[in-house]
DNA sequence: TTGAAAGCGCTAACAG
DNA sequence: CTGTTAGCGCTTTCAA
């Protein structure tokens, strides 16, 4: 039990070379039957199994990819990003390739990447949200192939995989409407302009197929985390005429949302309801349970790997683009008459 | 850019031996100073790095080591997984290891590993919570050093990272009895017998130190998530007497109470404080934010990964036990008068 | 202090 | 269909 065994060891017991043995553990042909079971037979015995290590000299390929993120990116919304560590990691599996955690630091413009992915010792990347221009251009000069999971911006020559949050955003305020809403306000940030601007037109969209128009003193783009709602979401509560309901671009944003309205003793959502978009397993944890259009995990997962792998070997592929439309009813939005 | 240098070409281009690199790359002695001056220069120019997938090949190692999930485990604790994972990271890339994640199966009592633990492609695992007696038997047999970090049972013989819960559970009772309270409940689940019983042990000392005593109809066991919760907790509001605090046994357990005392119209902290032990993330989002026992993340993993080194490198090592006794107020504790 | 040579476990030409 | 052989890039004896 404690030698490991070699290739050799099994070919030596099986009567034959080790180049049989290697056909056979590679399912290749050109062996016939009786050699083949003869080593089949050998390796169930001994238990053996090769030594990736060996192989990975040889291909010159470390068969893992990485996951990386942002070394100073923790919030609280990094459920999202077990979930799609989960995919991720099933998809690689498939693959019979490993998955790496890794973090990258971006300080004052200037990048700084893990020693595993200067030393090549990865075959490629995975990033969970946009990545900075710095980092694209490092990336392209170090020649590793990356794809941008749930990247917002649009990014000429990258791949990645994107959703289309212009149409989650109009899903989400249609559906505000026909619960009988008919003033509503939205809540996001510029931080990502790309998002912002996708999900403003979807909301916009929605509301002007209704015949309504933007209220400007409901929409907040600033509102990025906590500090920032409690700042801002104030003067929407000293208006005279309040919205029914608000539509925050990310289920981060609505729960900081609600809080602050709890703690403001506004009823969510007898006085206010509210919608968003991600479906983070938080949302279903908080009270109220948060209405939100999901977003599906398991395909962002796993077609950021799939694109790598064609990335990796050199097979033709694209970006992909994915679309949300399913709302997840909870409790934080109310029918009004 | 595009081929990737050996050795050799250093070792050509420094017109010395490739030993001589070698031993620069390694900071070995028993070279003079011009030579290792002239290889440092080289190595410099041509910004070589020595290819991990050789070093792994001869030392029969592969410098990397497993994070180790169940595959059915994810829960809405897990953001405390990430911070635990950020702190593997750290440690692993101080020793020059690579962090992958993976999942295990465990079902009908049948354990199924990765490959890559199979295979033996990690030097090292770490599970974040308790194992199941059959994959420790799995484990020992297939001979792969391994820590449990956050083991809350006890193992004979086997390395782990224990937080002494009986102290934290002691430190959070006696804080609400410093803030007048005198009718404080229990909130727990006995599905880790070892942990439930010293939490429940810490709670009842505390009480017993003030002169109190335990109150079975305040004091539940088999609290485990939202459903147990609403199915058990009804009964506690049913009561003539009502306590003034609960202790949960864990953060997740306080959110879920919460949830649910919100939903029945019960004030948290004005009718019923609630405190708890973890300090995950989640707690200081949701509102009332979460007055909570901390536990420190960075401890956990860094030592998870110190014990692991000394097993893989055979070195004499031993399970840590740490101690928690910070309290993390927020707002979920009124003080009573 | 130096360098030649062997070998880690595997794959794939290439001959037979 | 089968086996011999030469590497993949590194480390480390061992002799000079």
């Amino acid at each position: 039990m404690k030698n490991k065994l070699t290739i050799s060891d099994i070919a030596k017991a099986a009567g034959v070379s080790k180049t049989a043995v290697s056909f056979v553990l590679n399912n290749k042909d050109g062996i016939s039957d009786k050699t083949r079971q003869k080593v089949l037979e050998v390796i169930k015995q001994t238990n053996y199994r090769p030594t990736m290590n060996s192989k990975r000299l040889f291909f010159q390929k470390s068969f893992t990819i990485a996951v990386l993120f942002d070394e100073t990116s923790h919030r609280f919304d990094n459920l999202f990003y077990l979930d799609i560590m989960s995919a991720l990691l099933k998809r690689c599996t498939a693959f019979n390739y490993s998955l790496v955690y890794s973090e990258y630091r971006f300080i004052d413009g200037v990048v700084t990447l893990p020693d595993n992915v200067l030393d090549k010792d990865v075959d490629g990347l995975v990033f969970l949200k946009d990545i900075p221009t710095a980092l694209i251009t490092t990336l392209q000069n170090l020649d590793i192939p990356f794809v941008i999971a749930d990247a917002h911006a649009v990014h000429e020559g990258l791949y990645t995989v994107n959703v289309d949050y212009r149409l989650a955003a109009y899903t989400a305020v249609k559906y505000l409407l026909a619960q009988g809403h008919r003033r509503v306000g939205f809540v996001g940030n510029t931080q990502l302009p790309a998002f912002y601007s996708q999900v403003f037109s979807g909301y916009r969209e929605a509301l002007e197929e209704s015949g309504l128009t933007v209220n400007p003193a409901w929409c907040f783009d600033s509102i990025s985390n906590r500090e920032t709602t409690e700042q801002h979401i104030g003067q929407l509560l000293t208006q005279k005429e309040l919205p029914t309901a608000m539509f925050c671009m990310e289920d981060v944003l609505a729960i900081a949302l609600i809080r602050y309205l709890q703690k403001s003793k506004i009823s969510v959502p007898d006085d206010i309801s509210v919608i968003a978009i991600d479906d983070i397993l938080l949302s279903n944890e908080i009270y109220p349970g948060l209405t939100t259009v999901a977003i599906d995990k398991d395909q962002l997962g796993s077609s950021a790997i799939d694109i790598l792998m064609n990335l990796i070997g050199q097979k033709p592929t694209g970006s992909v683009s994915m679309t949300a439309t399913d709302i997840v009813v909870r409790e934080s939005v109310k029918a009004i008459l």
